[in-house]
DNA sequence: ACTGGCACTCGAAACTCAGGAGTGCCAACC
DNA sequence: GGTTGGCACTCCTGAGTTTCGAGTGCCAGT
């Protein structure tokens, strides 16, 4: 028997294919009858049985249609399918939806959202992640004489803020002074190499304002490396009610993991070039309640190295090609977006 | 017939508390047994042929126990039932689980996870809205010799930020001008003044620098009026596979609507005093997919004047003391939070 | 006014059964 | 040898039927 035999691949393709749309275990003669496939259901029945005993798909029970296996989806995807590529009119809407954000947050909720709308999916957005971008920016504000705001400006426009209480009455001459050599110092710098930065900072001032150069320098390094920062928007939920009729299966979990953001991140997995597209099928994710579920994702951000990751998760029995297509699009464009701004 | 029969409504309450419990329509001996009224079966009865007659409970069929009507819930919200105060630990819990927010945005996060877990609904939160608060501060920073940041600092902590291109070079003494007049014009102005106390701002600029000006006041002026400020924060979706049961009717709905932050907003209505809880029960609210579904709301802020408004959305067959009293308390502990910082 | 008794209702769950889609295998065919 | 039509077999699906029992309304008795 020939390992490859190109036939068998296409049963497998028409299968993966017919399964998507009609949620339904496929039959041989349906099989012939909706693909041209120039044989005969028998024909085809043998080449399935030969798939079935390579792993690549099987029957719910023993007098229906096979659906596709794990293995199944991931042939597909590898070897049988072309990622779509959106049509000229799609693109434009969602260049035109995202040109529209006005600042870095609402760029994110808008991504999410058109992810979620194109894909029809349940979309996922990490925000863009401070560690790997730099410091644009970083202003002190007096509020009340005691009490200074910090607010740190990134390059991917994110504004971290804090709140900093001191024991006595800060001078302006202090703040301006603080606010020119902080900028001085940081300005540039990539927020991983800020502690290196920070720490020479407090040696130029006064003895009597250390203390307060002490706490904000250490708000700020906080800031810098703040775990919350792994921060995620998720939308399109809504989309799981067209999966209501296996709830437990495919909804339940789904709608679970949602809420744990640690989770969605190791789903999203690795920020990767915004080229390169990151599935996973069912059991490859890590985790065993997802096992009925796919996760699409890739990352987006500057060309040569990726921000974050952006993603959908669905059902196994997803359009791949088409899913596929349309990450692959919205992470450009944001990342086409975020390079502009 | 006495309108008002005192065991007639204990009656009422015991069904309601029941079909809470249970979910399951409530016959005459059940209650009994579960509840200790002290009378036979047979008057129950009678009672809740009368509790039918006047619309507060029904079956949904002829040989079927009975569950509440709206009207049912509703009497039994307003009249039977004392909402629920939380324990000393869990107020403990709130007050420390909350105090860990470093910024705005993280205290909305907060509590609404906060929100969602300890009543098992989904929480809804709006973000403290710009026009009910007052500008603290207006930072110009210049990121490049051409384009400006401005970020606007609100009472609430909020921080919003918008950037603006300039046709040529801005020399850094027209920042700092800038930043001064605008702080002087603005700072402790409530937003809702900004207008008025905007314009008078770009007549003290020489003419060539008038176009720059304007520009940055609009921008600030679209800010403060932003539609967009409506935000929302939702969480708790994973509750409602708790109401898988009936899918369709709980779920579906609730799960659609959540995407719709404009149809939420009308849920929650109008931010109340935080002592005062809105519940609209079933068809109360204004969405008739939402007729088997309740809303808990108040508003949170400053004592004297509701900032914002926070609740959850749940089936009619809540647990509404307990929910009332999770959402009156956590909306008292925000408040509170938001005073201090 | 309350209670026990009783006939009645009707949905839920268990069961049965026919229909049919789909399979595997085999002999025939090209 | 790969392909095909034929055929017996499997077993799920859905419709129809029956049983069971929780719950009701009503009435006569206390």
């Amino acid at each position: 028997m020939r390992v490859l035999d190109e036939r068998k691949l296409d049963v497998l393709r028409a299968i993966v294919e017919d399964y998507v749309a009609t949620h339904e275990p496929v039959g041989s003669k349906t099989l012939v009858d909706r693909h041209n496939l120039g044989v005969s259901p028998a024909t085809v029945r043998n080449d399935m049985a030969a798939l079935e005993e390579e792993g690549y798909i099987t029957q719910p029970h023993t007098s229906a249609g096979r659906i596709p296996t794990d293995a199944g989806y991931r042939l597909f995807v590898d070897k049988l399918s072309t990622v779509k590529t959106l049509s000229q009119a799609e693109k434009r809407a969602i260049s035109s939806f995202l040109a529209g954000a006005v600042d870095l947050d609402d760029v994110v909720r808008r991504t999410v959202r058109l992810l979620a709308q194109i894909t029809r999916q349940v979309a996922i957005v990490q925000y863009p992640t401070l560690t790997r971008s730099s410091v644009r920016h970083v202003e002190v504000v007096t509020m009340t004489p005691r009490r200074l705001l910090l607010v740190l400006i990134t390059s991917a426009g994110r504004v971290e803020q804090r709140i900093v209480e001191s024991q006595e009455d800060v001078e302006e001459q202090l703040i301006a002074d603080l606010r020119s050599r902080l900028n001085t110092a940081l300005t540039g710098k990539r927020l991983t190499d800020a502690a290196t930065a920070l720490a020479s900072v407090s040696e130029n001032f006064a003895p009597a304002d250390r203390p307060l150069v002490a706490t904000i320098v250490s708000t700020l390094l906080e800031a810098f490396t703040d775990e919350g920062e792994q921060r995620i928007a998720v939308g399109g939920a809504a989309n799981l009610t067209r999966y209501g009729d296996d709830f437990e299966r495919n909804v339940k979990p789904v709608l679970e993991a949602l809420e744990e953001h640690v989770i969605l991140l190791k789903l999203l997995g690795e920020a990767t070039h915004p080229q390169t597209l990151t599935v996973r099928i069912g059991h490859e994710n890590p985790y065993e309640e997802l096992a009925t579920t796919s996760v699409v994702a890739t990352g987006y951000g500057s060309k040569s190295e990726a921000l974050a990751t952006l993603g959908i998760v669905g059902p196994t029995y997803m359009d791949y090609p088409s899913t596929m297509g349309a990450v692959r699009a919205v992470a450009r464009y944001v990342s086409q977006i975020l390079a502009d701004s």
